[in-house]
Order: structure tokens, then C-alpha cells, then sequence
RNA sequence: GGGCGAAUAGCUCAGUUGGUUCAGAGCACUUGGUUUACACCCAAGGGGUCGGGGGUUCGAAUCCCUCUUCGCCCA
């Protein structure tokens, strides 16, 4: 057949995906094999493939392809992730395009929008990923809001409310007043910001004195219930028991003192906010001081702020500080940068907020999880080890879970109120198993479906994700079906680190929980994709490259390679599209080689020439040598070092030396063995190569030979790994590299074409094999090795204490410049010799280190002064 | 403010229990070359006080102390 001889890749990759996808490849179904699984981290469900993606998603279909190619029942559970704060957000403001308002809205009529939109976009990130090669079982294609995911969600509320873990409290919550609804601490982004430091005056009650504090937020005077002073601090003692007048509003509070008080910041005396400010809570609290909330819910005042009232609490902050300074109470403003929290999804500032919220005690949940991860047998493996630290600080210092959201798109939590007492409510699966609930608890018979009233708000998403291993096999509603048996725990998780709390160590939680197992065996997190100046790749830089297009110019292939050249494990990857350019270059010359073989006429006339027999013999041990190292790689996750470990195999090993070695002539026919050895060594290499470039790699494994569809290399057998019993040969070879580049220099230095012959003399001190001479001759094109006893007249080069001579014309020869070139090599030997020799004679050293380490020392003398006799020959012999 | 980590070639990084895998890789750079697979190529080469200082040791990139700089997480 005629192989083209450039490669492309767009054509030929959409060619292989359709084909696996028809020959079903990808699904997986219980059987004896062993399993080998991965869940994939879903994406959100309206996201698009930004770089991220790209590394972790090439990373699990590394891993898998090479898990179907040693035989094992590889499955790759592909999905995507409601998100509910981010889709929600994107719904609204969609709707809000189309002059629709969410709170005219009905929660179903809501949802419908959200589903249509859902529908629209969502699985477009599926499809891109198919752009990629990933060979997920789509078949098993989950989303977290499908119907037996939801259930599986439900059950777990119900059962973690049954088990007294999940409570309902009144606390103090993250509140995103854009977004209307609460959010973790994790998805509050602490931004430093520069902002005034307000210094305000209070009257004392019953006297002429003031007292002046410091506040950020002037606007939340309004809701103040006392003023604090530490009682330590000397400057306030006459105010102990006094009270004071809020400005404005003119309501007395009291002076209560607390050490809290940091007697160095601002005026070293504190007006208490319980309602707006988790330390002032917590004062509050221990005070007993009275709660008021000058906020509505979209963080504009309520009553309480006055004449404020209705407006936002930013144009209130201005407004109060003016009308402060015209009455006399503001005495001065201060520049002053703090750290304000803003809500990851909508950019809004953050209001601390006292509100009923449902939560799940995280204590005792995590105890089996820290023991996974941080005991002794490892039962879950991070990678890299870095990260065990940050689990162990985060996990020991874990706090309750707020699980409720003020939002429509998501699980809506299935507690349903009968009454309007903060306790009259029963948690249950369906609203039928409430009511009799219901009935039970309240002793009233007659109380109707109509009666119950649902929890208004939804899950947070990640309570949906967590239960992810599990519930993608029905392992939450079916806790004994056959596949959740077979497939969890899973092997590998591939996400990021940012996502280490949120999901990772929650998954790890509910595992243990519900399956009393480790729902993964190794999490391997990745680092996150900068711009070549360190930044984060974002859309509001725009510095992330569209992947598509990368994929367009450089083929799957290339950017696969390029992502993971470059990515070892929790670093982050400093993306530069060179590194795809390189990975293309990897594809052309593994296409090159092969176009290369495809213009051989085999010939079964001719023996087998030697120069090709002992590089055959030499390039299968390498192979073998070079797939332990990647089974080493692997097995510690250096996905980086596997790929730079199969470029050199291929590039320089494969192409540089073994087919070098083998081509025949211009014009000349190989023979047939040769011909055969190189084919099934190529193929060996299409193995090994195939979970980095998958599509490359079919192609030209189906055009070596017409192959089945039971034998396409998808589901190939992997090289056979053995035990290397002498790899003496590539010492040897290693030697023979050496000579060749002794003489490349040679030719480079004296001009010496190619084309032109030269002879080869050899002063074999080493007692070196002569195996590789044929190898030798052939490279440099040297009509001749000669072994020879004395110096030869010409350019000369030395490996080791062996002396080589290439006879040229006398006039090229420049006999200043070989002594000036043997001298300075025999200075160096000479000091390298005597640092040696100063170690040896060192009697201590002699007499504590290990016998092997003295040994080696020794023969490094020995070696040195073998060859500073010969460099001392060669100059006697010029001068 | 608390915790974790990092600093090695121009860049990105390896370097495991201190000693032949100890100063390495890839890229970039310089020079030369079409040699009938590949210029998206080949060959040869230059380049580092292993962040600074101190200590332990026969021996330190590696262990300890200290300083400097940077990153991440948490409050």
C-alpha cells in the first residue's frame, strides 16, 4: 500500500473515534477479568473544555487505555455536575436577557427553564471530550440531578437525619446577596481590598464623655448592642459599667469587656454587631446582647436602618459616613486594606448572615477518613505525599457542613414542616412517608398531604457529588447490586487540588461511611494550568487557549503529549503552546519511521547482515530495560517521566540508532528477517505508545496488517515485561555511541563529508568487544576498523583509556592543537585523579565508609591512571 | 495571624536511605549539515558556588540551625 508521507491528524483521528465507538471498545460490563475503574470528576453540565480539562482528562485516559491494554476490565464512568450555584446563575441571567424575573417565577415553572437550558448545553463538554480521544463508557454517562442519582441523595439525607448527624441551626453563613443564598466557606474567596477605617464618637450615657471607635463598616451601627473594652486596658476603666448611645438611632447599649478586644488595633475599643460579624456573634453569645439584623436578604436595610431603609448597604456606607460627619460623630477616616470574602460564583461582597440552616456534623464522619488517608496502610494514596499534610490540617480541623442553599436547581431537602414551630417538621424520602410521619409525631390522624409544607431550599451540589462513586453503580439505592460489587472501590481519581475538601476528601467520607471502604485506592492531583507568565489560565484574561483549536492545529495526539511532557503530578504546568508543537513532533516522527519501513522491498534472498543482528539484539534489551523504568513511572504516578521515558525510547533509541542501524542502502532491499524483528518491535512500540497517542498509533497499527476488529491495538496485549538477565550489551552499545560521536566530531571538525569513506584505527587498551564494529562502520561510514598496537598518524579521540585514529591528509593535521586538546584532557584527568587519591589516602575515610563505596573508588583511580597513560603516550608520541 | 511547601542550567523540572545513575533531563541557545524516512530533521557544543550564611560528617544539592525570597491552604 502507499503510505502518504506527511501525517493528518484531524482526518485520521475522527476516523479511529468513530470506529471504537462502533466496535463498543469503551463499554465495560461486569465480568471475571479484574476491574479497573475510574470515575470521572463531572464536570458542571453547562461548562466548556477549558485546559484544566484537557490535562486532567488525558491523564484518566492514559490510565485507562494502558489498564484495557494489560488486559484488566477498564472502566471510565463519564458525567456531568448540576452545579447548582453556577447553572442557577446562568439560568437567571438568561431569563432575566429575556425580561423574565426568577421571582415571578413559580419553583416548577423555574425548573423547566433550567432543564430546557440544561438540555441545550449541557453534555457539550462530553462531546469535546470525545475531541480528545477519551475513551469513556458512555454508555454509563450519569448526571447528578437524574432521577436515581437524586434518590440516591435523598436516602442519604434521610439516613444521615435518622442517625442525629444532620441538624438544623440558626448561624452565622456565608451570604451571597446577589445570588440570594448561602454558601460554604469554601466558596468565599477572601480578596484584599483597600476600604476606609471609620473612627466614630458615642456618647456615655448620663455624662459629657465620648468614646471613639474604629469600624470598617459604618453602615452596621445600626444594628450595635454594646461597646467592648478589655478590661486589662487601663485607658478605659471609667467606662466599666456605663453605657453608651448608637449615633443616629439613638438606642443605649451597654460597655461589656472581653480580652477578645485587641487592645493595639484601632482605638483599642470595639462596638459589637452579633447579627453581622461572626466574632461579634460569638461576643454576643457569650454576652447575652441582643441580635438585630438591619439586612434584608439582597443586603439592602431594612427597618431597622431608618431612614436607610431600602437601600443597598454600599450606598449606605457612603451616605451614613457623610451624614455622621455633619452631626459631629465621625472624627476622622483612616486609609486601611482588609480582606473581604466575595462569592466565587457571583463576584458579590459576602454578608455574614444569622439564618436557619440545615448542617451535618462532620466530627465523627471524618475519623475513619483521616485514618484512610494518613494511617499507616495508606488505604487511600494522594500524589503527590505534599498534599497529605494540608488533608491532615483540614480534616482536624473540619467544621459542620452547611448543606442548605436558597436555591431551586438542585435536591430540595426533604423535610416538610407541618406547623410553624421551629421543631414541627419530619424528615422522609417522599411526602407519603412524611405524612405518616407527620401523623405519628403530632398524634393528628386527620392531618392531610395538603398540611405539609417542603423545605424551600435545595442541597449544596457537592452533597449530590460526594456519594458520586457510589452512586453512578446504584450503590446508595441497590447497596448489594452486582456492579457496585465489581467495580468499587474504584482505582484512580484524577481533579485538581482545589477541589481536595470540597470533593475528594468528602468522597473519602462518604465511603467509608456507606461502604465501610476507600471509595478509590490513589487520588492523583494534577496542578493547574498557567499561562507561560505564571498566571491562572481565565476567561476574564483570556489567556486560555480554545482547546478545540488546539486540537485542530496539533491533533489530539500532540496536545495530548504536549499537556503531560511538562505536568509532573501537583505541580502546576506552565502551558506553552511549544509543548504541543513538540508533541506533534513526536506524531511525525513516529509516522516518518513508519513511512520509512513502508518503502523497504523485503527480499528473503539475503542473509541478515550483522550490523542489523546485534542492533536488534541491542534495541530488544533497551526495550525491555526501558519498559521497567515506565512501569516504575506508573507505579508512582510520574506520568511526565512515563512520556519522556517512550520519547527518548522512540525518538532516540528507535529512530536514532536501531533503524539507522538497519536501513538498508538506497535502492537496496532488506532482508526478510530483519525486516520482521524491526515490524514486531515497531508494534511494541505502537503499545507502549498508544495511551499517550492513541489515534497515531491505530492508524498505523491497522496499516501494518489487515487487522480484525478483535485485534485492533485498543485492546492489544501489552508487551511482555521480563527480567533483564544481562544487559551488558547496552554498556557495550553505550560504548559504541561513544566512538560514533568521536568521529562525528572528527568529521565535523576536520571537514570531512559523509560520503567520504574513512578508515578507523583502534588502540584497544579497553579490550572493548568488537560486536558493535559492523554497527560502527555502518554509521560513520568507515571502510575499515583496525586494530593496531601504536599510535596512528591523524585525528585521534579517546573512550575510556581505548585510542582511536582516523588517518587524514597531513596538511589538516594541526599538531599544536591535538597537544593543546590532549593536555588539557590529561590536566583534568590528573586532577580528577588526585581528588580520588586524596580520598584514598584519607584513613578515615578509608576506615568508615562502606567497603563498596572504597571500592569504587578505587577503580575510578585505577581507570584514571590507565588513561592518563595513554593521553602521556599520545603526547610523547606527537612531540 | 496560624499551618504547609518551595528555591538546582536562560525556562520547566528530576535528583529516593548522605558516597558512580551526582551535578542530570527536556526545551531554549550556539555551530555545522540535506546523509534518499523526517528541516516538524540530523549532528556536535556551550551553560549551574544546587537562594545566602553557619553547623554535623571522612564525605552534604541531600541532615540540622538561621536569614532572604516566593507559592498554597486556613482564619
Amino acid at each position: 500500500m502507499k503510505i502518504s508521507p506527511k501525517y493528518n491528524a484531524s482526518e485520521i483521528e475522527s476516523k479511529w473515534y468513530d470506529y471504537w465507538m462502533k466496535n463498543n471498545y469503551f463499554h465495560s460490563e461486569v465480568d471475571e477479568r479484574e476491574p479497573y475503574t475510574i470515575v470521572i470528576p463531572p464536570p458542571n453540565v453547562t461548562g466548556v473544555l477549558h485546559m484544566g480539562h484537557m490535562l486532567n482528562n488525558t491523564i484518566q485516559d492514559v490510565l485507562i487505555r494502558r489498564a484495557r491494554l494489560l488486559g484488566k476490565n477498564a472502566c471510565w464512568v463519564p458525567g456531568t455536575d448540576h452545579a447548582s450555584i453556577a447553572t442557577e446563575a446562568k439560568v437567571v441571567a438568561k431569563l432575566k436577557e429575556e425580561g423574565i424575573n426568577k421571582n415571578d417565577l413559580t419553583r416548577e415553572e423555574f425548573l423547566n427553564h433550567a432543564f430546557e437550558w440544561k438540555d441545550k448545553y449541557g453534555g457539550i463538554i462530553l462531546e469535546q471530550l470525545k475531541k480528545l480521544g477519551a475513551s469513556c463508557d458512555w454508555e454509563r454517562t450519569k448526571f447528578t440531578m437524574d432521577d436515581d442519582m437524586s434518590e440516591a441523595v435523598i436516602k442519604v439525607f434521610v439516613d444521615l437525619y435518622n442517625k442525629g448527624l444532620i441538624y438544623r441551626g440558626f448561624r452565622m453563613v456565608n451570604w451571597d446577596p446577589e445570588a440570594k443564598t448561602t454558601l460554604s466557606d469554601e466558596e468565599v474567596i477572601y480578596e484584599e481590598r483597600q476600604g476606609n477605617l471609620y473612627y466614630l464618637q458615642y456618647d456615655i450615657v448620663g455624662s459629657d464623655e465620648k468614646v471613639t471607635i474604629a469600624t470598617t463598616r459604618p453602615e452596621t451601627i445600626l444594628g450595635d448592642s454594646a461597646i467592648c473594652i478589655n478590661p486589662e486596658d487601663e485607658r478605659f476603666t471609667h467606662l466599666k459599667g456605663k453605657k453608651a448611645i448608637v449615633p443616629l438611632c439613638n438606642r443605649e447599649i451597654p460597655i461589656i469587656e472581653d480580652s477578645y478586644v485587641d487592645v493595639e488595633f484601632g482605638t483599642g475599643c470595639l462596638k459589637v454587631t452579633p447579627a453581622h460579624d461572626e466574632n461579634d456573634k460569638v461576643l454576643g453569645d457569650k454576652h447575652n446582647l441582643e441580635v438585630i439584623d438591619i439586612f434584608n436578604e439582597d443586603a439592602s436595610l431594612n427597618s431597622f436602618g431608618l431612614h436607610y431603609e431600602g437601600k443597598d448597604r454600599f450606598v449606605v456606607r457612603k451616605e451614613i459616613a457623610k451624614e455622621l460627619e455633619e452631626k459631629g460623630y465621625l472624627v476622622k477616616v483612616e486609609q486601611h486594606t482588609n480582606k473581604v470574602g466575595t462569592s466565587e460564583r457571583t463576584k458579590a461582597v459576602i454578608e455574614p448572615r444569622l439564618s436557619d440552616q440545615w448542617f451535618l456534623k462532620m466530627e465523627d464522619l471524618a475519623k475513619p477518613a483521616i485514618e484512610g488517608v494518613l494511617g499507616e496502610d495508606r488505604d487511600v494514596k494522594l500524589y503527590p505525599r505534599k498534599f497529605e499534610n494540608t488533608y491532615r490540617h483540614w480534616m482536624e480541623n473540619i467544621r459542620d457542613w452547611n448543606i442548605s442553599r436558597q436555591l431551586w436547581w438542585g435536591q430540595q431537602i426533604p423535610a416538610f414542616y407541618y406547623g410553624d414551630g421551629k421543631e414541627d417538621f419530619v424528615v422522609a424520602e417522599t411526602k407519603e412517608k412524611a405524612l405518616e410521619l407527620a401523623k405519628e409525631k403530632t398524634s393528628n390522624a386527620n392531618l392531610q398531604a395538603s398540611d405539609l409544607r417542603q423545605d424551600a431550599d435545595v442541597l449544596d451540589t457537592w452533597f449530590s457529588s460526594w456519594l458520586w462513586p457510589m452512586s453512578v453503580f446504584d450503590g446508595i439505592r441497590n447497596p448489594e447490586n452486582e456492579e457496585i460489587n465489581y467495580y468499587y472501590p474504584t482505582n484512580d481519581l484524577v481533579t485538581g487540588p482545589d477541589i481536595l475538601f470540597f470533593w475528594v476528601a468528602r468522597m473519602i467520607i462518604s465511603g467509608y461511611e456507606y461502604k465501610d471502604t476507600r471509595p478509590f485506592e490513589n487520588v492523583y492531583l494534577t496542578g493547574l494550568v498557567r499561562d507561560k507568565q505564571r498566571r491562572k489560565m481565565s476567561k476574564s484574561l483570556g489567556n486560555s487557549p480554545d482547546a478545540l483549536k488546539l486540537i485542530e492545529e496539533y491533533g489530539a495526539d500532540g496536545v495530548r503529549v504536549g499537556l503531560l511532557l511538562s505536568s509532573a503530578a501537583g505541580n502546576d504546568l506552565l502551558f506553552d503552546e511549544a509543548l504541543c508543537q513538540q508533541g506533534k513532533g513526536l506524531g511525525n516522527k513516529v509516522w516518518s519511521a513508519f513511512y520509512l519501513t513502508s518503502l523497504w522491498e523485503v527480499s528473503g534472498e539475503i542473509e541478515q547482515p550483522e550490523h542489523s543482528k546485534i542492533a536488534i539484539e541491542w534495541y530488544k534489551t533497551k526495550l525491555q530495560k526501558t519498559l521497567a523504568e515506565i512501569e516504575d513511572h506508573y507505579s508512582k504516578y510520574r506520568l511526565s517521566d512515563v512520556i519522556m521515558s517512550i520519547y527518548k525510547l522512540i525518538n532516540d533509541d528507535f529512530c536514532g540508532w536501531l533503524l539507522e542501524a538497519v536501513k538498508p542502502a538506497y535502492q537496496q532491499p532488506i532482508d526478510k528477517k530483519t525486516y520482521d524483528e524491526v515490524i514486531a518491535i515497531f508494534e511494541d512500540n505502537l503499545k507502549v505508545l498508544h495511551p499517550f497517542m492513541p489515534f497515531i498509533t491505530e492508524e498505523i497499527w491497522q496499516l501494518i496488517s489487515e487487522r480484525t476488529a478483535e485485534e485492533a491495538l485498543i485492546i492489544a496485549k501489552y508487551p511482555e515485561i521480563n527480567e533483564i538477565k544481562d544487559s551488558s550489551i547496552i554498556e557495550e552499545f553505550d560504548f559504541a555511541t561513544s566512538i560514533i560521536s568521536g568521529i562525528r566530531t572528527i568529521r565535523k571538525e576536520k571537514n570531512i563529508a559523509f560520503k567520504d569513506a574513512i578508515e578507523l584505527y583502534v588502540v584497544n587498551n579497553e579490550n572493548y568487544t568488537k560486536s558493535f564494529d559492523s554497527v560502527i562502520k555502518k554509521l560513520v561510514n568507515a571502510s575499515e576498523v583496525n586494530y593496531v598496537q601504536e599510535k596512528v598518524d591523524g585525528a585521534s579521540f579517546r573512550v575510556k583509556s581505548n585510542e582511536y585514529f582516523v588517518p587524514i591528509s597531513a596538511d589538516s593535521i594541526n599538531v599544536e592543537e591535538e597537544i593543546k586538546k590532549i593536555t588539557e584532557e590529561l590536566n583534568y584527568t590528573e586532577g580528577f585523579l588526585k581528588s580520588v587519591q586524596k580520598k584514598l589516602s584519607n584513613e578515615r575515610f578509608v576506615n568508615n565508609a562502606p567497603e563498596q563505596v572504597v571500592a569504587t573508588e578505587k577503580k575510578k583511580e585505577a581507570d584514571a591512571l590507565a588513561k592518563i597513560e595513554t593521553l602521556k603516550a599520545s603526547l610523547a608520541s606527537l612531540g
